[in-house]
DNA sequence: GTAATTTGACCAGC
DNA sequence: GCTGGTCAAATTAC
């Protein structure tokens, strides 16, 4: 039951997620179909292995076969990941991933500006670098702090602030506090929402507390907005990649290789595949 | 070596 | 004294 309600909010962040999507031309968008088809056909492959065996010790041979079928699957699934983080860096250009969800120790990150570099697939922008993380009082969730990255070197003095909401923690709300004075910034700003044009909420989006007007407090330097980190459809992909990724890696002990952090888990590989098979092209935009 | 995050300490406002 | 915001040394990742 658990595990179906977690497949619920997989779709259902599916579905809030339809708007906007993700532009690919159409041969990135055929080649990653493909890509992605491969992986699709390699995890039945595993699955159907995994099922033969569901209770006995695996042996060498099966082990080096799922083994076998992991690599391809990891190599075709991080090639999807890598172009949807190029396509999301062209889309996202320096936008934040929310900060708190990867704010944990030991987490690789993500870079996504478009160059390349040796972590991850795509270098950040680095508009935003994190300076604290701090408890707050009758939170659940920690709140993070960002400054801009040219603060000392263009005296920019924009902060903002990222916070997961509690009572939807799809959402996080971020306050941005001054503006942005440094040159490379300005098409930077992360894909957000805010008070300032409530009237682009969904319902889905806004927070409880928030009426059907979208009016929310908003100080004359700081502007609040409630995002999705996963707002594109290319990070939803991405994450429920990752997600197999780590599941296969579980599955066959060798341990994770985590290179996204994601809040939704499933009970088995089978729960996790019932989602993954919705995948398919309708998920993606192409021009 | 560089550039990022983490996290305990510090500081200011109430 | 409590709380939230920031600093900076330590750590991490490449």
């Amino acid at each position: 039951m658990a595990a179906h309600n977690k497949s619920r909010a997989i779709e259902s962040m599916i579905c809030q997620d339809k708007q906007p999507q993700v532009s690919l031309d159409f041969n990135s968008h055929r080649r990653m179909i493909g890509q992605l088809a491969d992986g699709r056909d390699l995890a039945v492959q595993l699955q159907t292995l995994l099922r033969n065996e569901p209770t006995q010790p695996r042996n060498y041979w099966s082990v080096a076969m799922a083994q076998d079928i992991v690599e391809k699957i990891l190599k075709s699934f991080s090639d999807s990941i890598c172009m949807l983080n190029a396509v999301e860096s062209s889309d996202f250009s320096g936008s934040d991933d929310g900060g708190s969800k990867d704010s944990g120790a030991g987490k690789k990150r993500l870079d996504s500006s478009g160059s390349k570099n040796g972590r991850g697939c795509y270098k950040r922008s680095y508009a935003w670098r994190k300076y604290g993380q701090k408890e707050i009082l009758n939170t659940k969730f920690p709140r993070c702090y960002y400054r801009c990255t040219h603060k000392y070197d263009q005296g920019c003095k924009a902060t903002k602030q990222v916070q997961r909401m509690e009572d939807d923690q799809q959402l996080y709300r971020i306050t941005y506090i001054g503006e942005h004075t440094c040159n490379r910034t300005s098409n930077l700003s992360p894909k957000m929402i805010t008070d300032a044009d409530p009237w682009e909420l969904s319902d889905s989006l806004k927070p409880r507390n928030m009426n059907d007007n979208g009016h929310g407090h908003v100080a004359a330097t700081v502007e609040k907005g409630y995002f999705k980190p996963e707002d594109a459809r290319s990070d939803v992909t991405v994450k429920s990649l990752s997600l197999l990724r780590s599941k296969l890696e579980a599955e066959l002990e060798l341990g994770p290789e985590p290179t996204v952090a994601f809040e939704h888990d499933f009970s088995s590989l089978d729960d996790f595949m019932a989602n993954f098979l919705h995948f398919d092209d309708e998920d993606f935009a192409f021009d």
